[in-house]
DNA sequence: TAAAAACCGAGTAAGTTACTTGGTTTTAAT
DNA sequence: ATTAAAACCAAGTAACTTACTCGGTTTTTA
């Protein structure tokens, strides 16, 4: 029951580009540096969010990668499917062409899987990336010694 | 986000044994007909929920499989633990200790992980194989032709 | 004593994961 | 025009996991 690290680094990776959203491209290179994610391997996690169509990316010097959406239009689970594939604890209960058993229809282990999937999709769906900038500002009031992995923001 | 074969053979295995549940002893061959699992495979599952107390076995001829408990008392959350591990979705926030990173007690994907996990365990934690059981009644009272993989019952 | 059953340990082919290596192409700044 | 910074791309790979199989031994009942 467990994620692989694409969807681990992969939300980091979104997370990161949410506390740093604004006008300008964000390189990969930062990214992986706050969160500590080998820069090559997060390059194909980033090639991957792009065919999934939640982040642009800018070529060239002084390119980067921006959210395609503000932060509060793309939720953890748009991130997850990105990364995992459909959300499905076996199988036969895909979100996406489930397969089909001999005994599916009357299958009650199956039944348990299926609320196992809604109840997973309905936390990640519940929760988009500003939320969890918001949560982080509230850590961030509580005790500002640690500061997020939010870029530089003081003065030049 | 995928369970492997063992958890969802494990709880089949479980949920077969609930449904044949008495006195006498069920034989490893005749689950894994009904369940159409591998003989041996089961075998090793077994012997992990065994190991996890949560069937007996007797050995020699017309031994076989018992469930430790009634199937009042035993949750889809055991048998997911014992054959899955900790329910993880990420190793920080696994629910027998979880390795720390440096930034754990800042980091909001953590949370969010962790609202997965608590909802993934409420849901396994909250169905017994005997509401199992009697949802797979329902089933066959709405539609006598299918049998649910219990063992005969009619007269000898 | 034979058969039925659980128990045990080792092997293994195929697939997946989490990367690394070594580039090419695009673009802004100089 | 050149340089450097960045994204983009394809292939390889070591280690691990999965889902089994194979070939037995031991225990117990009929």
């Amino acid at each position: 029951m467990r994620l692989s690290t694409r969807g681990h680094y992969g939300l980091k990776a979104m997370f990161d580009l949410a506390l740093n959203y604004g006008p300008e491209p964000i390189t990969l290179k930062s990214v992986a540096e706050r969160q500590n994610i080998s820069e090559h391997y997060l390059e194909q996690l980033m090639a991957m969010l792009r065919k999934a169509g939640l982040v642009n990316s800018v070529r060239g010097a002084q390119g980067g990668y921006i959210l395609a959406r503000p932060p509060l239009e793309i939720k953890v689970g748009d991130i997850v499917r990105a990364m995992e594939g459909p959300i499905a604890p076996v199988e036969c209960v895909s979100e996406v062409d489930p397969s089909q058993c001999d005994q599916s229809d009357f299958c009650i282990t199956r039944l348990v899987w299926a609320r196992v999937r809604d109840c997973i999709a309905g936390v990640l769906d519940s929760i988009s990336l500003d939320d969890m900038c918001r949560e982080s500002e509230k850590i961030e009031q509580t005790d500002p010694a640690n500061n997020n992995y939010v870029k530089d923001k003081g003065g030049h």
